[in-house]
DNA sequence: ATCAAAATGAACGATTTGGATGTTTTGGTG
DNA sequence: CACCAAAACATCCAAATCGTTCATTTTGAT
């Protein structure tokens, strides 16, 4: 579903004129499609790339398909985790899209959003529930709307086309989808071709995937643990498993203190979404340079 | 085995109009094969050789790669589950996508499309898995597929105007969320202001909820009952709470027994979102005309 | 402050695109 | 077989886009 857009459509988009498009085109800058009598179209995923790395204004966000909003003060990313509770327990849907969006499209990379604002804000929002400042109901709802932009996030982003693949879970008994989903988008920003299989997952089945997919990489989000023996073994079998096809298991969440850590074995262990974008980054670098055999990369350096 | 494809929806593929489309065949761009009356008639493979030859964009790969997807006959509703369900198998979210917005596009109520093809295309996905032909994890990641593909089609409804309210929740431990999201849509498709509360709701939160919104309809989907007469006992409360603030009850979902169902008072019951829908119709016009005391309503009747 | 280099945006005629039109063909149904 | 709605046809034309040139503004270094 990727729409194409003309030149004249981005410019309106970024408040650039016409020409300056056509000649970022024409330097690369931005990555065009020709049609068959030479028209140049943008697809929109690519006209998001272009404004985030080059830090540009969008004037027309409707155009990039984008929530409208008060560009200007939006973008600096300390009240944004305050904004963002408050718009989540409050219902407002429409502010909460905004508020991501707008760091988004401001550049920030969407694990530092992650980090310092969604999570930030769930925290809050956690202490209200502590405090009997806001009930069940209102933190699973904020859960629901949180979720739907993700989703809509995650459909903003450029499709992955590298053959490195990614698998990622909670396991059983771990209801908070969140997390997981945040990593998934994480790691598809850096490139990877990252799916999700879902919330609740059993080790065996977990291990079945690994053996089927090959993935270069498996992540595991633990947000809740029901039972802390049962945890450690399964995961450990795990490893195993994903040890057999050179599988890298990447494992983070709140709910792994400590003393259960010190009794897993992992490729990485993430506090936040910068580790797990720094980890996948690395391992991208080294996994794709490995099988290739030539030492052109020498010249370089 | 040479499919052939209409000018249409090549053109829908590669994101041109019909008419480039068809001044490009007439140049020789595209070769193409004739009908008797005269009618133009692409191959697949001529297709797709365009495509590489002009390094055009692909907007639609669906079109290309499952030929016979788009044409009239794939537009009726019967094969419609059973493609969704090997498309949710095989990871393929752009086919599960098309899918469902073909027929949504094609004006197929939503209710519809939830009752006949996604609920059919996971009962299949359930046999598969109680014959060991599906591992959990392919079920668990069909449900995320799934699940965005409903978070993008309740992004292009129609957001909701009216006054009435409708809160929705699945209880404690029962964490299918597809069931209340699409019940979410359908509410929404037919004017209500639904909100989804979540998933693994307590019954206390739910009547808090109540309590604090004041919603003219509850819905509870019931995918799984964790403990029954708990069960019981906690949704006559939650029913008892909405009776004082009016608020109609309903209920539904597989895992509802009839033996559970006449233990419990509810305002309805509904086994599909077809009937969730003709149920909140009803309701809502009833609740939108005893408030307005005039009759101008004689008028039309 | 000054000047050259670089970037921007407007203007131009030529070409391409895509929507609208009314007519004909297609494919499915009774 | 006859019928019908949807799809495709050919044609036309306004609007959009192309590549290019050129004047203006911005940048950066002296």
């Amino acid at each position: 579903m990727d729409q194409l857009l003309s030149p004249k459509q981005v410019a309106a988009a970024i408040g650039a004129s016409e020409s300056s498009l056509k000649r970022w085109c024409d330097q690369g800058l931005l990555t065009t499609v020709k049609t068959a009598g030479g028209h140049r179209r943008i697809p929109v995923q690519e006209a998001l790339r272009f404004v985030r790395e080059q830090n540009h204004a969008v004037v027309e966000p409707r155009i990039l398909t984008m929530p409208g909003s008060d560009n200007r003060k939006a973008r600096r990313i300390e009240n944004c985790a305050e904004r963002l509770a408050e718009g989540l327990l409050t219902n407002n849907e429409q502010a909460c899209h905004a508020i991501v969006f707008d760091l988004f499209l401001a550049g920030q990379p969407v694990s530092q959003i992650f980090d310092e604002v969604i999570a930030v804000a769930f925290r809050t929002i956690g202490e209200k529930w502590e405090c009997h400042e806001a009930d069940i109901y209102e933190e699973r709802c904020s859960c629901q709307i949180a979720l739907r932009v993700l989703h809509e996030l995650r459909s903003k982003q450029t499709p992955p086309n590298s053959g490195l693949i990614a698998l990622g879970a909670t396991i059983e008994g771990d209801q908070y989808s969140l997390p997981v989903t945040m990593s998934e988008i994480v790691l598809r920003a850096v490139g990877w071709d990252a799916r999700l299989l879902g919330s609740s997952i059993p080790f065996d089945s977990m291990a079945k995937a690994i053996q089927q997919h090959k993935p270069e990489l498996f992540w595991l989000s633990v947000s809740f643990v029901p039972d802390e023996s049962a945890f450690i073994a399964g995961f450990n079998r795990l490893f195993e498993a994903a040890s057999k096809t050179n599988t890298a298991v990447v494992v983070g969440g709140r709910a792994l203190t400590t003393e259960i850590r010190t009794r897993l074995r992992y490729s990485a262990f993430c506090d936040t979404m910068r580790h797990l974008e720094e980890f996948a980054k690395t391992l991208r670098r080294q996994t794709e340079v490995v099988p290739k055999k030539t030492r052109k990369s020498r010249k370089n350096a």
